[in-house]
DNA sequence: GCCGTTTTCGGCCCGACTGTTTTCAGTCG
């Protein structure tokens, strides 16, 4: 997939245009067919040999050619053309915090300031001080966004993210003047990864709760603190801003802080056709120049005012948004309370923390009817793999505590290992005795995409494989996810009648919404799983939910939302 | 550079905070 290729020289072309002083519309044309090109969710090679280019909202004649000689011969000769005129490290100095293109050109014409490193020299020997706009405050500003970037201020994890905001979340709602708190930004949206958190607060003493938030133990650094808006830097450098906002506004701020940028612009785009406009502060009609309040409390009745159903903020993203703003009900989303079970979880007999028994507990507490153990398979001696003398005593077990348990059933199940060759670690004869197997890849991760492939359809082509585990492999922040033909393995999986996983684990988060998407449009089923470890892990699996509510999928097209027996129909054998 | 249910030309989303200024530009989301 070159889809994050093209998005990012497209990307840095805005920026060097930017700089360049060129035409703002133009500049921002670039961007938000970079945002697009991201957000596919098929492989743009592929669109680009169907003649689809322009069919991606965002790219014109102009850009389908730059796109497609990109694609062909793997450069680009505009942006050859630009980078000469402008040296392309310049869009790591704008990438440093209070440096946008304006001051990066700045710098470069008067002080030939052509990276972070010189920019760095010249603000440590004073020469930043006293060009237009430029006096201590920002130097030192320059030199922290210089010492943060350094300190890898990448994108967190959903999971990471969602335990930094829900402290914080904690701790304001304890002030007794916090009427209302929401997590906003991608955290809401629950993207797989989130640059820093936004949280919203309706308080009736905004100072007061300003300075409380400011003075969190956790803060490590104020960037900004005011009536409304402040903005901190935690131990571990993530940045929290917080809003505070009246009552009568609440909806209309989390809908404008929630995003999507591009789901906003739509929004403003339907308003402006109503005669409306919409801010952060209400929807408003402004029919005769005069402007009038219509809506504002919660989301819900932003909507209405636009004439829109609930939009959940799953789906406030620029995939499969076409339907969502013709007023017609999105669909009913997979929810937490929809699943009945799971099916990939480990226990002491390979790497896990937990017995079966501790495991199946959890599982009850969680309300599940069922619970498959799924340990590594002997190969994987690494993790503890299960010899095929140990998988009888572990039937054993599993059946002695099936007889002591009521309403619930434990599944006997393997993550079994797809060898480099596509073979399975357990031979049918043994395979055919699990109640569900699912089948990962562990290994050989940088083979080449043929041979890939080839293994996970031969995987998905054995009658006793229920579902692949974590199909792409992906690491957030390690490993990108291997290369495979995501298209061939769809259309195998269901002509097998094999799921996909969509593993909740918070490093994982595999498949992806964008992956999940298109795997939903192909008409593949899923399981939803955690990957657990040890009993917390399995409250993951909202991260999961979450994955599948961005890749629209219903509670139908989910195969662990169905009960044990129906779930063990459903599946392959 | 893109786009069109009044348009193939003339639009293109909106506001807070900071640091620099005496009214605003730049950055950020």
């Amino acid at each position: 997939m070159k889809n994050k290729e093209v998005a990012d020289i497209l990307d840095r072309m805005g920026t060097l245009l930017e700089i360049k002083d060129e035409n703002i519309f133009k500049i921002r044309a670039y961007h938000k067919a970079a945002d697009n090109i991201s957000a596919l969710s098929e492989d743009i090679e592929t669109v680009r040999a169907e003649n689809r280019l322009a069919e991606i909202p965002g790219v014109g004649k102009a850009l389908v050619e730059k796109i497609s000689e990109y694609l062909d011969k793997g450069k680009m000769s505009a942006y050859e053309k630009l980078v000469k005129e402008v040296p392309e490290t310049i869009l790591d100095v704008v990438n440093i915090p209070s440096v946008g293109p304006k001051k990066a050109k700045l710098f470069y014409d008067e002080l030939k300031v052509k990276s972070v490193g010189d920019l760095k020299k010249a603000a440590e020997q004073g020469r930043l001080l006293g060009l237009p706009g430029i006096q201590q405050k920002a130097v030192d500003n320059i030199l922290q966004g210089i010492k943060v970037v350094a300190a890898g201020q990448e994108r967190m994890n959903l999971g990471k993210a969602t335990a930094v905001a829900e402290e914080i979340i904690g701790q304001l709602t304890k002030q007794k003047e916090v009427k209302r708190v929401s997590a906003a930004g991608s955290l809401r949206r629950c993207k797989e990864t989130v640059r820093d958190i936004d949280i919203l607060v309706e308080s009736s003493e905004p100072a007061k709760t300003m300075e409380a938030f400011v003075s969190l133990p956790q803060v490590k650094k104020v960037n900004a603190h005011g009536e409304t808006k402040s903005s901190i830097l935690t131990g571990d450098n993530v940045q929290v801003d917080v809003r505070i906002v009246e009552p009568k506004s609440f909806g209309a701020a989390l809908l404008y802080f929630t995003g999507s940028k591009n789901f906003n612009v739509k929004i403003r785009q339907i308003a402006q056709k109503k005669d409306m406009k919409v801010n952060e502060y209400g929807i408003f009609s402004v029919k005769n120049e005069r402007e009038k309040y219509l809506a504002g409390k919660t989301e819900e009745e932003c909507l209405e005012a636009l004439g829109l159903a609930y939009i959940p903020p799953e789906l406030r993203e620029d995939i499969g948004e076409k339907d969502l703003f013709s007023g017609k009900k999105p669909p009913r989303l997979v929810e937490l309370k929809d699943i009945k079970g799971e099916i990939h979880v480990h226990s002491t007999w390979s790497d896990g923390k937990n017995t079966i028994e501790e495991m199946a507990a959890k599982a009850e507490e969680l309300g599940y009817g069922y619970l498959a153990i799924s340990d590594h398979s002997a190969r994987l001696k690494i993790a503890g793999g299960v010899s095929p003398e140990d998988l009888l005593k572990k039937k054993k077990e599993i059946d002695g505590l099936n007889k002591k348990l009521k309403g619930f059933r434990i599944l006997f199940g393997t993550e079994v290992e797809i060898d480099s060759e596509g073979n399975l670690d357990y031979d049918e004869k043994i395979l055919s005795g699990f109640d569900v197997v699912v089948a990962s890849v562990h290994t050989g991760f940088e083979q080449p995409k043929q041979r890939l492939t080839s293994r996970i359809v031969r995987a998905c082509q054995n009658k006793y494989v229920t579902a692949i585990g974590h199909p792409t492999g992906v690491h957030l922040g390690k490993r990108e996810p291997y290369d495979v033909d995501f298209k061939e393995i769809c259309k195998v999986a269901v002509e097998t009648n094999t799921a996909l996983e969509i593993n909740a684990f918070p490093v994982r988060l595999d498949l992806n919404s964008s992956n999940a998407y298109y795997a939903r449009e192909k008409g593949v089923k899923f399981v939803i799983d955690t990957d657990a470890h040890a009993t917390r892990h399995m409250e993951y699996m909202r991260f999961g939910i979450s994955i599948a509510r961005r890749a629209w999928i219903e509670k139908s097209q989910v195969l662990n939302t169905l009960t044990v027996e129906k779930f063990l129909k459903a599946i392959k054998n």
